[in-house]
DNA sequence: GTTGAAATGATCCCGGC
DNA sequence: GCCGGGATCATTTCAAC
């Protein structure tokens, strides 16, 4: 039986990634004492937590509302032909939409989700008509105001 | 006409966020400089952001698949009663569900989005079994697989 | 993989503007 | 507000285990 070739992650990985997810900015020397190492030893796990992928970055949370998008909206889409060039072409323009904070791609009915943020209703309502409706490969759209936006971390 | 009591961010602040918001461990000394102002300048200033709540954390960026929780799933959720007792009570245990990523609150047919991950199909299936349709609040559920998440930040 | 120790580099307070 | 300088603290390298 081979060994994994995505081994176990140890368990003071696990510790570091779960401290790193709660404050990404806490120092290094802090969570090599939190969990019990040297703080030389901790920056190279981090540092290969990194490479592996495992940790993919680090990023200020940043308040939409302070920045003037104070409306969050969630778009289901759906494409008309499944095919793997439009839902690329689709994919490759997303990111690119003003004031889109997430995109899923999904298996069911609809095609995608875009979260999106904007600093007011006739923002959402153009953002609809211009970039979605007008699309040539977008067949429907269904918007739905979001109220509240919750975020956890399950391994923290 | 009276200033505005949230001013607009001044620029500098909004270079700041688009650094912190594209590497959240930038050096305080390197955003100092390339933003042009001085170390101890900048250091206030993001404090002061974090203390506005427009910076509202720091987090690291953990691929769940990493953790053995290779399959993400986004889960639309209708309520019996719309009352705010049962939305409360809702959402309130939302955040100690088992793989809970995120959860959207929506003003839409469906009342919540549940973003989770787990190991495979199984404890997919459990999920949705054991929290969401044995619960007496929820009416129904859509389960859509996540074939890809694309995460942007619109203001960087 | 882990470590301690030493050099480099960053944070952060404060006095002055 | 913004800055400079200096004390404190963190990061990083490296030789040794």
């Amino acid at each position: 039986m081979p060994k994994n070739p995505q081994p176990e992650l140890a368990p003071v990985d696990r510790a570091i990634l779960r401290l790193l997810a709660a404050d990404g900015r806490m120092p290094n020397n802090a969570i090599a004492e939190a969990v019990g190492i040297a703080p030389s030893t901790c920056l190279s796990r981090i540092r290969a937590l990194r490479e592996r992928g495992v940790i993919r970055g680090f990023h200020a949370d940043v308040d939409p509302a302070a920045l003037g998008l104070g409306i969050q909206a969630m778009i289901a889409v759906r494409l008309h032909a499944h095919t793997r060039g439009a839902i690329e072409a689709f994919t490759a323009e997303v990111p690119s939409l003003p004031g889109v904070l997430a995109a899923y791609h999904l298996a069911g009915g609809d095609d995608y989700l875009l979260h999106i943020a904007v600093p007011d209703t006739d923002a959402l309502r153009d953002f609809v008509l211009e970039h979605l409706t007008a699309h040539p490969a977008v067949a429907h759209t269904e918007t739905s105001l979001i109220f509240a936006h919750l975020r956890t971390t399950p391994w923290s």
